[in-house]
DNA sequence: GGGAATGCGTTTTTT
DNA sequence: ACGCATTCCC
């Protein structure tokens, strides 16, 4: 097998691919063929001779690592499938279930998403009183953003609260004491957050010479992806996976970073020359992906960003079909409009899984599902509420964990309120005994509870939690269980139980693929399956369908029609990053990964009322003003711009669219991840 | 005391 | 439609 890299790539990607030892950093604009360098490097790496296990890919989802491993595959053969590949945080559950004991855990911990974590939360917060306050103290999801955000971006909590939320200030010391009993409690559990799974694996890196020793032999060539959405913790572990061969990858463009909420920090590609002074850095500014129209109205939206960083894209792409910005009534009129415009491109042959919606929000493209659903266009959604965060799933999944970690405190509370007759005291007592039992299921039959509604109710509980912990049950025998309980509880909680239970139905064809509980569960948390949470109309089968999607979501994809819709002040931007510049440059940098999803046509839309539950947004609402300062550049802003406010009934014509190794030993590494992390 | 029913305000982005 | 707080009822 030859592969003939100089016919597939520029100068600048095939130095990239060729240089197979020393850290390197690659800048690679919106669509100059980022992934193409990544998968290419990989197969040359596996072609040169390089064991195929001992390469680690770190990407932004564990999709997008499947996606590029497949196509290293097409290119060179089957072994790269045997890349280790997948995000930072599945790879981090995946050392930790092996070194569980080394980080403090015992193995089968369970994992708790941001919900779980919030509840617990709340659990302690109520423990500690600070429910029954004079004065309001913040709510829990607010209180588990801020405790993320800490470990995320490694700032203290009091200069957060001081920027963020500064009337909570007097309750500084109450949330620190909080954080530490949260801290605590999980450890306790045996559960991680998603946090846990980041610092616990730094920590055990730093701490655990010989495991840190071992992974970093064992990783020969490390490649991340999307390295300016990486946060600091992120940046020390790949840095310290690194350490023994320095031969590090990192791939990314600080103009398309778009996770600071989450804690990244555009600067982890700045700074990355810093920690391997001998990193090679590559620039590629050829995009393959838009017309010149596209990227102009690109570069013009970076153009007037606060903070610059001079990278031009260019393009040889032809087409001179120009963006168009459509002033719109309300959403309503926007959901026609891109509903006739998608059928118009239909007719022109443009399939419509080459086409896209996106959103700053995963609600704002409700109005318009609606209305393709009665026009019978398929569609999927992607982003906003998974469907693992549906309550019913939740309740299944919280069954299930208890036959895994029955020392799981939020899964308790949840499962137990459940049950006639019980509430939240009730529950905690009850979850509180079997923790103080270690985990025994033994208070579930206590003699106390005998005479209660729910005594026997729980004694049936015991049994069933009892099967589940069994080694002899298949996944799919568990999950059947597990359902068949909770279909009688449903009731209590919901009136639409056979759309739900259809709901849990799907679980089990995931279900099957499974061996062991505690990994379905893994991955149901860490890597939830991307299905729309509508139900797909006719058949699951369609195989031509439309993209709905947030625009964080559409990272790294693109089709040949884009339509951005909500381009409304208050929208996108959304209202709450208009104040904070930082916030507003992150809307900004939105806006272009949003248009530089496009090839050939874009459309963006802005209608100037969006409906709220019904009702209207109280004011009208002006063009986004990211488009206004791009107009106020003057000829970069030339856009096709027009008003369509009254030409939409059905059927009616419109004017229509056309519109490595090289230097440096273990040690010397070391001491410089050291110094800059600290 | 605790659970259930009622009413109100509210929607960012994700591992 | 959902989470939250308040009120109502056993």
């Amino acid at each position: 097998m030859t592969l003939d890299l100089a016919a597939q790539l520029n100068p600048a990607q095939l130095e990239a691919v060729q240089s197979l030892d020393g850290p390197q950093l690659v800048i690679a604009g919106a669509g100059t063929g980022k992934t193409r360098t990544l998968v290419y490097r990989v197969a040359n790496l596996v072609h040169s001779g390089v064991a195929p296990e001992s390469i680690l890919l770190l990407t932004f989802t564990r999709r997008a690592a499947r996606e590029m491993l497949r196509r290293a595959s097409g290119i060179l053969d089957e072994r790269c499938q045997r890349v280790a590949g997948g995000t930072f945080h599945s790879f981090a559950n995946l050392v930790l279930r092996r070194y569980a004991q080394q980080a403090g855990y015992a193995d089968g911990f369970t994992i708790l998403d941001s919900s779980d974590s919030a509840d617990l939360i709340a659990l302690l917060r109520a423990d500690a009183g600070l429910n029954k306050r004079e004065r309001r103290f913040p709510k829990k999801g607010t209180i588990q953003a801020l405790f993320s955000r800490v470990i995320n971006t490694g700032r203290p909590l009091e200069e957060l609260l001081d920027e963020q939320y500064p009337q909570f200030l007097e309750e500084l010391e109450a949330l620190e004491a909080l954080q530490r009993s949260y801290g605590e409690r999980k450890k306790l559990q045996n559960v991680m957050d998603f946090d846990d799974l980041l610092v616990n694996l730094r920590d055990l890196l730093v701490a655990h010479e010989g495991v840190r020793q071992r992974l970093a032999s064992s990783y020969r060539s490390i490649l991340v992806d999307e390295y300016q959405d990486t946060n600091r913790l992120q940046a020390h572990i790949a840095a310290l996976l690194a350490s023994r061969h320095s031969n590090l990858m990192v791939v990314g463009d600080d103009a398309q970073s778009i996770y600071s909420f989450r804690g990244a920090d555009f600067r982890n590609i700045m700074d990355f020359p810093q920690l391997f002074p001998q990193a090679k850095v590559t620039t590629l500014e050829q995009n393959y992906r838009s017309t010149q129209p596209v990227l102009d109205l690109g570069n013009a939206i970076l153009a007037s960003a606060r903070e610059k960083f001079d990278k031009r894209l260019f393009t040889e792409v032809p087409g001179d079909v120009r963006p168009r910005l459509i002033h719109l009534e309300d959403d309503y009129a926007q959901a026609q409009y891109v509903c006739r415009e998608i059928l118009a491109l239909r007719e022109e042959g443009v399939p419509l899984t080459a086409m896209a919606v996106l959103a700053r929000a995963a609600w704002h493209t409700n109005v318009l599902e609606v209305e393709l659903g009665h026009r019978n266009i398929p569609f999927r959604k992607f982003g906003g509420l998974r469907f693992v965060e549906a309550a019913h799933v939740k309740d299944v999944c919280a069954l299930l964990k208890l036959g895994v970690n029955p020392r799981d405190e939020a899964a308790w509370f949840r499962v137990l309120q459940l049950y006639e007759g019980v509430g939240p005291a009730t529950a905690q007592r009850v979850s509180g005994a079997v923790l103080a039992a270690g985990g025994d299921l033994a208070p579930l039959a206590a003699p106390a509870l005998a005479g209660r509604r729910y005594g026997e109710d729980f004694k049936a509980l015991k049994a069933l939690l009892e099967h589940l912990a069994r080694d002899g049950t298949t996944v799919p025998e568990k999950l059947a269980l597990a359902i068949e309980a909770y279909r009688d509880l449903m009731p209590k909680k919901y009136d639409d139980v056979q759309r739900r239970l259809r709901d849990l139905e799907s679980l089990d064809t995931m279900a099957a693929h499974y061996a062991q509980m505690d990994d379905f569960l893994t991955d149901l948390a860490i890597d939830p399956p991307e299905m729309g949470r509508r139900e797909e109309t006719a058949e699951d089968t369609e195989d031509e369908w439309l993209t709905l999607s947030t625009v964080h979501s559409a990272k790294g994809l693109e089709w040949d029609a884009v339509f951005v819709v909500n381009l409304t002040e208050g929208q996108f931007p959304h209202y709450r990053s208009m104040e904070d510049e930082t916030a507003y440059e992150e809307e900004r940098r939105l806006l272009y990964v949003a248009v530089t999803r496009a090839r050939r046509r874009l459309y963006l839309l802005h209608p100037q009322a969006v409906s709220r539950r019904g009702g209207y947004q109280d004011d009208f609402g002006a063009v986004s003003p990211l488009l206004a300062d791009v107009e106020a550049l003057g000829p970069l802003g030339d856009w096709v711009d027009e008003e369509n406010f009254w030409d939409l009934e059905e059927g009616s014509e419109d004017d229509g669219g056309d519109g490595g190794g090289a230097g440096g030993d273990s040690g010397e590494v070391l001491s410089r991840i050291q110094s800059y992390f600290g």
